[in-house]
DNA sequence: TGTACATCAGTGAACGCGCGTTCACTGATGTAC
DNA sequence: TGTACATCAGTGAACGCGCGTTCACTGATGTAC
């Protein structure tokens, strides 16, 4: 067998994760920058002072907690942006993947929407960044759908962040709308699959005329 | 002369602006949620206890701050959206508002890309509900519109809901854009502008097809 | 395999500090006559 | 206009509390031989 991780760093990353998950729950009620470090350890069931074996401060908590949140959807996003299947398949598919999403992770759903723009910089300037990468990857994707080709880089940004901007107000109304709603659920994603038709619109007419 | 405000309560008046102006100030760097009250009379020079002769807490100070941010913006909406002039002069009259907007209050823009989402319930219900209005203002002017008209309600409101996540985000963007950069600043207009021509452009083909 | 030493995740006491809230107060402004 | 009383915005002392951070520590795990 390969590298094992040692005891020791086996229960080192546990008790990191438990304080990632703690303060998770704990920000589904305020913000970061009101988050207390006793508040975290507190509801883990460690002394304070252990908070500083895995992080600086609670900022520092915040940048690792939007790795955790956004780190692992690129993959899920290029999939869902690259052209394959009819239009109105594919807006379906996106409209049901962030629904399915946000039921998933609400709490990461919410954490992102929360500190955005939020008052820690640190944590601001992270989600900004992956945020940059989602766009630059959408971008990417539709230079290769033959509904964009041609169109310039300029045009090419502008349509990503419409997709991203879009993705994201999505998110936030089905965070907002209880899951057992099904009735406003589904109006929610109704009015995601209409703007989605427009914009597909909008595409297919940009050169056009 | 009719009814004119007794000293007293003009002073009170001026006391709870300063609160106002000042809480608005420590806002540019925290999230409201962390917002101490002895910090905010602090700023103004009063003592701590008369805060409460204002109001009840920092989340009843924000939602004040929330009417002060956006009560005042409903007639300025709607007229940029109702039709007057050809499409390229309004999207441009549109977009030189918003950067203007942005220009003249910052801190009270980032008060509400930031509370919008924040750790303030009903900070956070006071923006949706103004929110919520904007939207359904732009509906209004949108159903007067000839290229829209004959559209359902749905469709309607997909489209306000557009308009305003379009002037939302294009808000946030000139706000992380210092207004010394000319640079970046023409490139987040020209951006807004190419979205902006891209929602028209599937307004126009929305029932075409 | 066993032993001696090094490492280091988590502890617990202690600190100084600023917080929100209470309370009885003061003195300028307002009102009734 | 003047007087006597009521109102109430702002004061200042006091409270108990939880905060972030420091420090020397403990004892299980890791390592060298």
């Amino acid at each position: 067998m390969s590298h094992t991780l040692g005891i020791r760093q086996a229960q080192k990353q546990k008790t990191r994760q438990a304080l990632l998950d703690a303060a998770l729950r704990l920000l589904e009620e305020q913000s970061l920058s009101s988050l207390g470090l006793r508040e975290v350890t507190r509801a883990v069931g460690v002394a304070p002072t252990a908070f500083y074996r895995h992080f600086r401060s609670t900022a520092d908590l915040g940048v690792a907690l939007v790795e955790e949140a956004l780190g692992s959807l690129h993959a899920m996003i290029r999939t869902t942006v690259s052209p394959s299947g009819d239009s109105e398949e594919r807006i379906d598919r996106a409209v049901k993947l962030i629904a399915r999403h946000v039921d998933e992770h609400p709490a990461h759903v919410r954490f992102i929407a929360r500190e955005r723009h939020g008052g820690v910089q640190p944590v601001r300037e992270a989600i900004g960044d992956q945020l940059a990468r989602f766009t630059e990857e959408v971008r990417a994707e539709l230079a290769k759908d033959p509904v964009s080709a041609g169109w310039s880089d300029e045009d090419l940004m502008m349509l990503a962040h419409l997709y991203v901007d879009q993705m994201l107000s999505t998110a936030s109304l089905f965070l907002e709308t209880p899951a057992e709603d099904g009735e406003e659920r589904a109006r929610v994603a109704d009015l995601a699959r209409r703007q989605l038709r427009l914009i597909s619109l909008g595409r297919r007419h940009w050169n056009a005329e």
